[in-house]
DNA sequence: CGAAGAATGTACTAGCCGATACATTTTCGC
DNA sequence: GCGAAAATGTATCGGCTAGTACATTCTTCG
């Protein structure tokens, strides 16, 4: 038994066609989670959703737990991806008012409904299992640290002050963020939202010169 | 069929003996779906952790339903009621930071673990029923209420400058708040709580005179 | 007391859901 | 083109879970 022939359980390399399939299944479980609950979304929901099989499930990931492994990932990335270019450009309070339009904007399209791709994921999974855990920290790490950098930025150009730290405001910023995506979530109602964001940004004003 | 004598499915009158066990049903409940979520909390979990049997449960609650509305009811008196002193005294900076402390310190002591007792209610069942999303809802405005009142009593005395909006302040603590417990349960460290609500409190502070 | 109804115990069921087994078809690299 | 592995289809299973049925014991109150 020098070699066992191990059962490749996962594929080894994909095909096209399996990475097209992989996605299907991930964006479909991403949708499902978002709007009704990880734990109320099924195997066969997104089944159903997606338009595979499913054997396609258990030929791609090694079980749900899996699944909603890659849908962390991908949720921080489509959210961080959507907000690339506000985020960029969030190195001046006019930019930093951008990206809180772009942000209140969506949210009032919805009526707050559903809260944060992100935040909600954190909620429901955070006590579940560790590795999960981590990944979604590491998710808000690079939201606040996108934020962070915007700060600096304009700490060193003299537009905020010496005594401002980047670092407190971008973590009071993403907190008033996931706040008012609560608070409006639970009120059916972005001005909750909107007023979280301003009341954070009026701080970050109040550091101006 | 002039008065078909209906099946009196929940008990008509509580005795004693049937108030303390419809207590200690809602209490374990409240325990569990706090610390594993209301989804991963089955009606086994609570018969086993309240001491009591399945004839119980449907004798006191119609469905599983009526247990997880209880559980919000509950829980918003635990958390407004915990605080209740604390938030009776925020009508001062020094009153404000002592809330502050508490929260933060209990926080510290669970690592951040499980978040806002409210709060992770709020995330995980505004979207499911309409019903509960109003019960929780009507919690966080009277948590947000006494936020308010005491930051309008502040601005009657003069401790706040006349510009200051005390609905918006109050809002903006909240969603801080509600924000750090979320960070922070992510993160499984309270550091972000408490810089979240030490961001709005300076921003506070920066309206007193 | 004694009966009505509250409180509790025991047993059961139907459906959902995650997971597995196995067969078949399709695709890809040599 | 041919063999290996990927991709997909079908059928099934065991366990968990919410909910029901029914019997029994306890409490209250007229």
């Amino acid at each position: 038994m020098a070699e066992p022939t191990h059962k490749p359980l996962r594929p080894q390399r994909l095909t096209a066609k399996g990475a097209a399939t992989r996605e299907r299944i991930v964006r479909a479980a991403a949708e499902l989670m978002h709007t009704q609950g990880v734990e109320r979304t099924s195997l066969d929901d997104v089944i159903a959703v997606s338009g595979t099989g499913r054997s396609q499930l258990y030929h791609y990931f090694a079980d749900k737990a899996a699944i909603v492994d890659a849908v962390v990932e991908f949720q921080i990335e489509q959210v961080l991806g959507a907000q690339e270019e506000l985020l960029r450009n969030a190195d001046s309070m006019n930019g930093l008012t951008r990206w809180r339009d772009a942000v209140v904007a969506h949210n009032r399209s919805l009526k707050g409904a559903h809260g944060c791709p992100l935040g909600s994921l954190a909620s429901a999974l955070s006590d579940s299992s560790e590795i999960t855990r981590q990944a979604i920290a590491r998710g808000f790490d690079r939201w606040e640290g996108a934020l962070r950098t915007g700060l600096q930025h304009m700490r060193q150009t003299g537009a905020l002050a010496q005594e401002a730290d980047p670092a407190t405001l971008a973590t009071g910023l993403l907190a008033a963020l996931q706040g008012g995506y609560l608070l409006a979530q639970a009120r059916r109602d972005a001005t909750s939202i909107q007023v979280a964001l301003d009341t954070a940004l009026d701080h970050i004003r109040s550091f101006t010169r």
